[in-house]
DNA sequence: TTTTATCTCGAACGAACGTTCGAAAAGATG
DNA sequence: CATCTTTTCGAACGTTCGTTCGAGATAAAA
Protein backbone atom coordinates (compact mmCIF):
# COMPACT_ATOMS: atom_id res chain seq x y z
CA UNK A 1 0.00 0.00 0.00
CA UNK A 2 2.87 2.37 1.12
CA UNK A 3 6.67 2.71 0.75
CA UNK A 4 8.53 2.82 3.87
CA UNK A 5 9.90 6.22 2.21
CA UNK A 6 6.19 7.10 2.21
CA UNK A 7 5.63 6.27 5.45
CA UNK A 8 8.45 7.85 6.87
CA UNK A 9 7.68 11.40 5.05
CA UNK A 10 4.11 10.62 6.15
CA UNK A 11 5.64 10.50 10.06
CA UNK A 12 7.30 13.59 9.52
CA UNK A 13 4.44 15.61 7.97
CA UNK A 14 2.33 15.03 10.68
CA UNK A 15 5.02 15.38 13.07
CA UNK A 16 5.42 18.83 11.81
CA UNK A 17 2.18 19.84 12.00
CA UNK A 18 1.61 18.60 15.46
CA UNK A 19 4.94 20.68 16.48
CA UNK A 20 3.62 23.34 15.39
CA UNK A 21 0.36 23.35 16.77
CA UNK A 22 1.18 22.55 20.20
CA UNK A 23 4.77 23.32 20.30
CA UNK A 24 7.53 20.34 20.43
CA UNK A 25 8.21 20.11 23.81
CA UNK A 26 4.48 19.61 24.64
CA UNK A 27 4.18 17.06 21.84
CA UNK A 28 4.42 13.44 23.10
CA UNK A 29 4.87 10.62 21.04
CA UNK A 30 1.35 9.24 22.33
CA UNK A 31 0.14 12.31 20.31
CA UNK A 32 1.94 11.38 17.25
CA UNK A 33 1.22 8.19 17.57
CA UNK A 34 -2.71 9.08 17.96
CA UNK A 35 -2.22 11.53 14.92
CA UNK A 36 -0.46 9.18 12.53
CA UNK A 37 -2.30 6.09 13.56
CA UNK A 38 0.88 4.15 13.98
CA UNK A 39 1.36 2.29 17.44
CA UNK A 40 3.69 4.19 19.88
CA UNK A 41 6.72 1.69 19.68
CA UNK A 42 6.10 1.32 16.22
CA UNK A 43 7.25 4.97 15.48
CA UNK A 44 10.49 3.90 16.46
CA UNK A 45 11.41 1.54 13.63
CA UNK A 46 11.60 4.73 11.31
CA UNK A 47 13.22 7.34 13.98
CA UNK A 48 15.71 6.91 16.94
CA UNK A 49 13.38 9.27 18.55
CA UNK A 50 11.40 12.82 19.68
CA UNK A 51 15.18 14.61 18.63
CA UNK A 52 15.77 13.02 15.50
CA UNK A 53 12.19 13.54 14.29
CA UNK A 54 12.29 17.28 15.28
CA UNK A 55 16.13 17.45 13.61
CA UNK A 56 14.66 16.02 9.87
CA UNK A 57 11.87 18.42 9.68
CA UNK A 58 14.48 21.02 10.65
CA UNK A 59 17.21 20.14 8.35
CA UNK A 60 14.99 19.08 5.40
CA UNK A 61 12.45 22.27 5.58
CA UNK A 62 16.48 24.48 5.90
CA UNK A 63 18.34 22.80 3.08
CA UNK A 64 15.19 22.95 0.58
CA UNK A 65 14.51 26.80 1.19
CA UNK A 66 18.60 27.54 1.32
CA UNK A 67 18.69 25.37 -2.43
CA UNK A 68 15.14 27.05 -3.62
CA UNK A 69 16.95 30.27 -2.36
CA UNK A 70 19.94 29.99 -4.46
CA UNK A 71 18.03 28.96 -7.34
CA UNK A 72 16.00 32.10 -7.44
CA UNK A 73 18.45 34.63 -7.18
CA UNK A 74 20.73 32.39 -10.01
CA UNK A 75 19.48 34.31 -13.29
CA UNK A 76 19.18 37.47 -11.91
CA UNK A 77 22.33 40.17 -12.26
CA UNK A 78 20.47 43.27 -10.79
CA UNK A 79 21.57 43.56 -7.21
CA UNK A 80 17.73 45.08 -6.17
CA UNK A 81 15.98 42.66 -8.35
CA UNK A 82 18.00 39.83 -6.55
CA UNK A 83 17.15 40.80 -3.47
CA UNK A 84 13.39 41.35 -4.41
CA UNK A 85 13.37 37.65 -5.53
CA UNK A 86 15.38 36.14 -2.39
CA UNK A 87 12.58 38.07 0.06
CA UNK A 88 9.43 36.50 -2.72
CA UNK A 89 11.14 33.14 -2.08
CA UNK A 90 11.59 33.34 1.05
CA UNK A 91 8.00 34.24 2.18
CA UNK A 92 6.67 31.87 -0.80
CA UNK A 93 8.29 28.80 0.70
CA UNK A 94 7.39 29.84 4.51
CA UNK A 95 3.64 30.19 3.90
CA UNK A 96 4.26 27.32 1.35
CA UNK A 97 5.46 25.29 3.88
CA UNK A 98 4.26 27.02 7.11
CA UNK A 99 4.36 24.42 9.93
CA UNK A 100 7.89 23.11 8.83
CA UNK A 101 9.39 26.48 9.08
CA UNK A 102 7.48 27.26 11.97
CA UNK A 103 9.12 24.70 13.45
CA UNK A 104 12.10 25.76 12.14
CA UNK A 105 11.75 29.43 13.42
CA UNK A 106 10.40 28.78 16.83
CA UNK A 107 12.38 25.62 17.89
CA UNK A 108 15.88 26.81 16.93
CA UNK A 109 16.82 25.84 20.17
CA UNK A 110 15.40 22.83 21.12
CA UNK A 111 17.96 20.43 19.84
CA UNK A 112 21.63 20.20 20.84
CA UNK A 113 24.53 18.96 20.18
CA UNK A 114 25.51 17.69 16.55
CA UNK A 115 21.94 17.88 15.63
CA UNK A 116 22.35 21.34 16.66
CA UNK A 117 24.89 22.15 15.17
CA UNK A 118 24.57 20.28 11.90
CA UNK A 119 21.24 22.79 11.72
CA UNK A 120 22.89 25.70 12.31
CA UNK A 121 25.66 25.46 10.12
CA UNK A 122 22.52 25.09 7.45
CA UNK A 123 21.66 28.38 9.19
CA UNK A 124 24.69 30.18 9.18
CA UNK A 125 24.96 29.77 5.30
CA UNK A 126 21.62 30.64 4.46
CA UNK A 127 22.47 34.04 6.56
CA UNK A 128 25.53 34.48 4.55
CA UNK A 129 23.64 34.08 1.19
CA UNK A 130 21.52 37.22 2.35
CA UNK A 131 24.03 39.32 3.77
CA UNK A 132 25.91 38.84 0.11
CA UNK A 133 22.08 39.44 -1.48
CA UNK A 134 22.02 42.57 1.24
CA UNK A 135 25.56 43.95 0.54
CA UNK A 136 25.60 44.38 -3.33
CA UNK A 137 21.97 45.56 -3.22
CA UNK A 138 22.76 48.81 -0.34
CA UNK A 139 23.49 51.84 -2.17
CA UNK A 140 26.68 52.18 -0.68
CA UNK A 141 29.06 50.92 1.48
CA UNK A 142 28.99 53.54 4.28
CA UNK A 143 25.45 52.87 4.46
CA UNK A 144 23.93 54.68 8.00
CA UNK A 145 22.44 50.53 8.68
CA UNK A 146 24.97 47.98 9.63
CA UNK A 147 24.34 44.96 7.11
CA UNK A 148 23.58 42.54 10.69
CA UNK A 149 20.85 44.74 11.37
CA UNK A 150 19.29 45.16 8.16
CA UNK A 151 19.90 41.18 7.45
CA UNK A 152 17.89 40.35 10.81
CA UNK A 153 15.46 43.13 10.35
CA UNK A 154 14.54 41.31 7.19
CA UNK A 155 14.31 38.06 8.51
CA UNK A 156 12.34 39.49 11.29
CA UNK A 157 9.89 41.08 9.21
CA UNK A 158 9.37 37.36 7.29
CA UNK A 159 9.94 34.85 10.05
CA UNK A 160 7.40 36.72 11.86
CA UNK A 161 4.58 35.80 9.73
CA UNK A 162 3.87 32.85 11.84
CA UNK A 163 2.91 34.14 14.44
CA UNK A 164 -0.14 35.78 12.77
CA UNK A 165 -0.43 35.53 8.86
CA UNK A 166 -3.17 33.52 7.79
CA UNK A 167 -2.72 31.87 4.23
CA UNK A 168 -6.78 31.68 3.46
CA UNK A 169 -7.48 35.06 4.83
CA UNK A 170 -7.29 38.84 3.05
CA UNK A 171 -3.85 39.04 1.71
CA UNK A 172 -2.82 36.29 -0.56
CA UNK A 173 0.57 35.06 -0.16
CA UNK A 174 1.70 36.48 -3.08
CA UNK A 175 0.32 40.20 -2.29
CA UNK A 176 2.05 39.40 1.28
CA UNK A 177 5.37 38.77 -0.52
CA UNK A 178 5.27 41.91 -2.37
CA UNK A 179 4.65 44.28 0.11
CA UNK A 180 6.92 42.65 2.40
CA UNK A 181 9.89 43.26 -0.08
CA UNK A 182 8.37 46.85 -0.94
CA UNK A 183 8.55 47.84 3.25
CA UNK A 184 11.74 46.93 3.59
CA UNK A 185 13.21 47.73 0.17
CA UNK A 186 11.21 51.50 -0.14
CA UNK A 187 10.15 51.86 3.77
CA UNK A 188 6.67 52.70 4.60
CA UNK A 189 6.82 56.19 3.76
CA UNK A 190 7.97 56.15 0.34
CA UNK A 191 10.44 59.51 0.72
CA UNK A 192 8.88 61.75 -2.78
CA UNK A 193 10.79 64.07 -1.90
CA UNK A 194 14.01 63.11 -0.19
CA UNK A 195 15.26 66.74 0.23
CA UNK A 196 12.94 68.02 1.83
CA UNK A 197 12.84 67.50 5.31
CA UNK A 198 10.81 68.68 8.35
CA UNK A 199 12.03 71.52 10.20
CA UNK B 1 16.24 41.12 55.45
CA UNK B 2 13.72 41.32 52.35
CA UNK B 3 10.33 42.04 52.31
CA UNK B 4 7.98 39.33 50.87
CA UNK B 5 7.53 41.68 47.60
CA UNK B 6 11.28 41.97 47.51
CA UNK B 7 11.14 38.08 47.39
CA UNK B 8 8.43 37.55 45.04
CA UNK B 9 10.28 39.93 42.47
CA UNK B 10 13.71 37.81 42.83
CA UNK B 11 11.69 34.50 42.58
CA UNK B 12 9.97 36.36 39.22
CA UNK B 13 13.32 38.30 37.85
CA UNK B 14 14.92 34.62 37.72
CA UNK B 15 12.32 32.43 36.42
CA UNK B 16 12.07 35.11 33.48
CA UNK B 17 16.19 34.88 33.06
CA UNK B 18 16.18 30.95 32.95
CA UNK B 19 12.48 30.79 30.64
CA UNK B 20 14.27 33.31 28.37
CA UNK B 21 17.49 30.76 28.35
CA UNK B 22 16.53 27.45 28.36
CA UNK B 23 12.43 27.62 27.40
CA UNK B 24 9.17 27.61 29.83
CA UNK B 25 8.46 23.91 29.30
CA UNK B 26 12.07 22.28 30.10
CA UNK B 27 12.84 24.68 32.97
CA UNK B 28 11.93 22.68 36.09
CA UNK B 29 10.55 24.11 39.40
CA UNK B 30 14.03 22.34 40.61
CA UNK B 31 15.65 24.64 38.58
CA UNK B 32 14.00 27.59 39.63
CA UNK B 33 14.79 26.33 43.24
CA UNK B 34 18.23 25.82 42.66
CA UNK B 35 18.73 29.04 41.20
CA UNK B 36 16.86 31.54 43.56
CA UNK B 37 18.26 29.55 46.45
CA UNK B 38 14.75 28.83 47.67
CA UNK B 39 13.15 25.36 48.20
CA UNK B 40 11.29 23.86 46.08
CA UNK B 41 8.33 23.87 48.20
CA UNK B 42 9.14 27.22 49.41
CA UNK B 43 8.42 28.80 46.23
CA UNK B 44 4.96 27.91 46.15
CA UNK B 45 3.95 29.86 49.09
CA UNK B 46 4.84 32.90 46.51
CA UNK B 47 2.98 31.57 43.75
CA UNK B 48 0.49 29.27 42.52
CA UNK B 49 2.53 27.42 40.01
CA UNK B 50 4.63 27.21 37.38
CA UNK B 51 1.86 28.40 35.34
CA UNK B 52 1.20 31.25 37.02
CA UNK B 53 4.87 32.80 37.29
CA UNK B 54 5.28 32.62 33.65
CA UNK B 55 1.67 34.84 33.67
CA UNK B 56 3.24 37.00 36.04
CA UNK B 57 6.07 37.52 33.94
CA UNK B 58 4.41 38.02 30.77
CA UNK B 59 1.10 39.97 32.59
CA UNK B 60 3.69 42.82 34.14
CA UNK B 61 5.88 43.17 31.00
CA UNK B 62 3.25 43.63 28.82
CA UNK B 63 1.44 46.09 31.08
CA UNK B 64 4.98 48.35 31.54
CA UNK B 65 5.89 48.15 27.67
CA UNK B 66 1.78 49.24 26.95
CA UNK B 67 1.76 52.42 29.37
CA UNK B 68 5.22 53.00 28.20
CA UNK B 69 4.35 53.29 24.53
CA UNK B 70 1.59 55.53 25.55
CA UNK B 71 3.52 58.00 27.22
CA UNK B 72 6.17 58.11 24.61
CA UNK B 73 3.85 59.03 22.30
CA UNK B 74 1.72 61.12 24.25
CA UNK B 75 3.38 64.67 23.61
CA UNK B 76 3.80 64.16 20.12
CA UNK B 77 1.62 65.50 17.54
CA UNK B 78 3.52 64.84 14.36
CA UNK B 79 2.26 61.28 12.57
CA UNK B 80 5.79 60.46 11.55
CA UNK B 81 7.01 61.26 14.95
CA UNK B 82 4.64 59.34 16.73
CA UNK B 83 5.82 56.46 14.98
CA UNK B 84 8.74 56.95 15.55
CA UNK B 85 8.58 57.64 19.03
CA UNK B 86 6.87 54.05 19.12
CA UNK B 87 10.02 52.13 17.94
CA UNK B 88 12.45 53.76 19.92
CA UNK B 89 10.38 52.90 22.91
CA UNK B 90 9.47 49.27 21.85
CA UNK B 91 13.24 48.42 20.94
CA UNK B 92 14.80 50.31 24.00
CA UNK B 93 12.25 48.53 26.04
CA UNK B 94 13.31 45.26 24.50
CA UNK B 95 16.64 45.61 24.58
CA UNK B 96 16.59 46.77 28.62
CA UNK B 97 14.50 43.59 29.27
CA UNK B 98 15.66 41.10 27.05
CA UNK B 99 14.96 37.96 29.14
CA UNK B 100 11.20 39.07 29.77
CA UNK B 101 10.62 40.10 26.31
CA UNK B 102 11.85 36.90 25.08
CA UNK B 103 9.83 35.31 27.18
CA UNK B 104 6.98 37.31 26.00
CA UNK B 105 7.50 36.88 22.63
CA UNK B 106 8.62 33.37 22.45
CA UNK B 107 6.09 31.88 24.79
CA UNK B 108 2.94 33.39 23.64
CA UNK B 109 0.98 30.09 23.38
CA UNK B 110 2.18 28.51 27.06
CA UNK B 111 -0.60 29.61 28.43
CA UNK B 112 -4.08 28.40 28.06
CA UNK B 113 -7.32 29.73 29.21
CA UNK B 114 -8.07 32.91 31.12
CA UNK B 115 -4.48 33.74 32.02
CA UNK B 116 -4.05 33.33 28.05
CA UNK B 117 -6.60 35.38 27.77
CA UNK B 118 -5.73 38.06 29.70
CA UNK B 119 -2.36 38.16 27.97
CA UNK B 120 -4.11 38.71 25.22
CA UNK B 121 -6.14 41.24 26.06
CA UNK B 122 -2.83 43.13 26.76
CA UNK B 123 -1.55 42.25 23.09
CA UNK B 124 -4.38 43.16 21.30
CA UNK B 125 -4.21 46.59 22.85
CA UNK B 126 -0.71 46.84 22.24
CA UNK B 127 -1.45 45.88 18.26
CA UNK B 128 -4.29 48.47 18.05
CA UNK B 129 -2.10 51.49 19.72
CA UNK B 130 0.59 50.86 17.12
CA UNK B 131 -2.29 50.47 14.37
CA UNK B 132 -3.47 53.93 15.26
CA UNK B 133 -0.03 55.46 14.87
CA UNK B 134 0.05 53.65 11.60
CA UNK B 135 -2.71 55.10 10.47
CA UNK B 136 -1.83 58.30 11.38
CA UNK B 137 1.91 57.78 9.65
CA UNK B 138 1.04 56.30 6.15
CA UNK B 139 0.82 59.11 3.39
CA UNK B 140 -2.58 58.10 1.88
CA UNK B 141 -5.47 55.67 2.72
CA UNK B 142 -5.23 53.94 -0.86
CA UNK B 143 -1.63 53.16 0.82
CA UNK B 144 -0.36 49.45 -1.10
CA UNK B 145 0.55 48.11 1.66
CA UNK B 146 -2.02 47.23 4.02
CA UNK B 147 -1.96 48.31 7.33
CA UNK B 148 -2.04 44.65 9.51
CA UNK B 149 0.97 43.74 7.23
CA UNK B 150 2.84 47.10 8.06
CA UNK B 151 2.17 46.30 11.72
CA UNK B 152 2.95 42.73 11.69
CA UNK B 153 6.25 43.50 9.77
CA UNK B 154 7.33 46.38 12.29
CA UNK B 155 6.98 43.73 15.29
CA UNK B 156 8.55 41.12 13.41
CA UNK B 157 11.51 43.22 12.93
CA UNK B 158 11.91 44.41 16.50
CA UNK B 159 10.46 41.18 17.92
CA UNK B 160 13.12 39.10 16.34
CA UNK B 161 15.82 40.72 18.23
CA UNK B 162 15.83 38.18 20.79
CA UNK B 163 16.76 35.42 18.65
CA UNK B 164 19.99 37.61 17.58
CA UNK B 165 20.84 40.48 19.22
CA UNK B 166 23.45 41.30 21.67
CA UNK B 167 23.05 44.07 24.08
CA UNK B 168 27.06 44.13 24.40
CA UNK B 169 27.87 43.84 20.56
CA UNK B 170 29.27 46.04 18.16
CA UNK B 171 25.99 47.93 17.93
CA UNK B 172 24.41 49.80 20.96
CA UNK B 173 20.52 49.54 21.89
CA UNK B 174 20.31 53.15 20.79
CA UNK B 175 21.94 52.87 17.39
CA UNK B 176 19.33 49.65 16.90
CA UNK B 177 16.40 51.73 17.69
CA UNK B 178 17.36 54.36 15.28
CA UNK B 179 18.54 52.15 12.52
CA UNK B 180 15.24 49.79 12.63
CA UNK B 181 13.02 52.78 12.42
CA UNK B 182 14.61 54.43 9.27
CA UNK B 183 14.41 51.09 7.59
CA UNK B 184 11.00 50.69 8.04
CA UNK B 185 10.17 54.23 7.74
CA UNK B 186 12.75 55.05 4.69
CA UNK B 187 13.18 51.97 3.66
CA UNK B 188 16.81 50.10 2.91
CA UNK B 189 17.34 51.68 -0.14
CA UNK B 190 16.27 55.62 0.03
CA UNK B 191 14.81 56.32 -2.97
CA UNK B 192 16.92 59.70 -3.99
CA UNK B 193 15.06 59.83 -7.53
CA UNK B 194 11.84 58.37 -7.07
CA UNK B 195 10.80 59.14 -10.52
CA UNK B 196 14.17 57.60 -12.06
CA UNK B 197 13.17 53.67 -12.14
CA UNK B 198 15.20 51.38 -14.34
CA UNK B 199 14.65 50.78 -17.86
C1' DT C 1 6.16 34.04 78.41
C1' DT C 2 2.27 32.25 75.54
C1' DT C 3 -0.24 32.83 71.37
C1' DT C 4 -0.80 33.76 66.72
C1' DA C 5 0.46 34.67 62.07
C1' DT C 6 4.03 34.31 58.68
C1' DC C 7 7.26 31.75 56.26
C1' DT C 8 10.20 27.49 55.10
C1' DC C 9 11.12 22.92 53.55
C1' DG C 10 12.13 17.55 53.50
C1' DA C 11 9.70 13.99 51.88
C1' DA C 12 6.67 11.99 49.31
C1' DC C 13 2.63 11.20 45.76
C1' DG C 14 0.54 10.30 41.42
C1' DA C 15 0.83 11.13 36.78
C1' DA C 16 3.06 11.44 32.47
C1' DC C 17 7.01 10.98 29.79
C1' DG C 18 10.55 8.84 26.25
C1' DT C 19 12.15 4.69 25.35
C1' DT C 20 12.88 -0.48 25.19
C1' DC C 21 11.99 -5.34 24.57
C1' DG C 22 10.48 -9.53 22.79
C1' DA C 23 7.09 -11.57 20.45
C1' DA C 24 3.93 -11.65 16.74
C1' DA C 25 2.31 -10.44 12.23
C1' DA C 26 3.09 -9.55 7.32
C1' DG C 27 5.69 -9.92 3.20
C1' DA C 28 9.25 -11.58 0.31
C1' DT C 29 12.15 -15.46 -1.32
C1' DG C 30 13.45 -20.20 -2.07
C1' DC D 1 5.33 -25.37 1.67
C1' DA D 2 9.41 -23.55 4.73
C1' DT D 3 12.66 -19.78 5.67
C1' DC D 4 14.25 -15.38 6.28
C1' DT D 5 13.61 -10.40 6.46
C1' DT D 6 10.84 -6.53 7.30
C1' DT D 7 7.48 -4.27 9.95
C1' DT D 8 4.20 -3.75 13.88
C1' DC D 9 2.92 -3.30 18.65
C1' DG D 10 1.20 -4.43 23.72
C1' DA D 11 3.24 -4.06 27.82
C1' DA D 12 6.26 -2.52 30.69
C1' DC D 13 10.57 0.05 32.76
C1' DG D 14 12.89 3.74 34.89
C1' DT D 15 12.92 8.55 35.28
C1' DT D 16 11.36 13.04 35.93
C1' DC D 17 7.89 16.23 36.56
C1' DG D 18 4.54 19.62 39.12
C1' DT D 19 2.48 19.71 43.16
C1' DT D 20 1.04 18.69 48.06
C1' DC D 21 1.29 17.89 52.94
C1' DG D 22 2.32 18.53 57.55
C1' DA D 23 5.68 19.63 60.57
C1' DG D 24 9.09 22.88 61.91
C1' DA D 25 11.29 27.46 62.17
C1' DT D 26 10.89 32.44 62.68
C1' DA D 27 8.95 36.67 63.89
C1' DA D 28 5.18 39.65 65.69
C1' DA D 29 1.53 40.47 69.05
C1' DA D 30 -0.53 39.99 73.54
Amino acid sequence: MMTYDERLEHLLATAANIFAAHGFHSTTMRDLSRATGMSLAGMYYYVEGKDELLFLIQERCFTEVLTGARAAIAAETDPLERLRRFIRHHVGFFTAHMAEMKVLSHEAESLSGERWETVNRLKRTYVDLLLSVLDSARPEADSSIDARVAAFALFGMMNWIYTWYDTEGPVPPDRLADQLAELFMLGLVPSTVPAAQQG
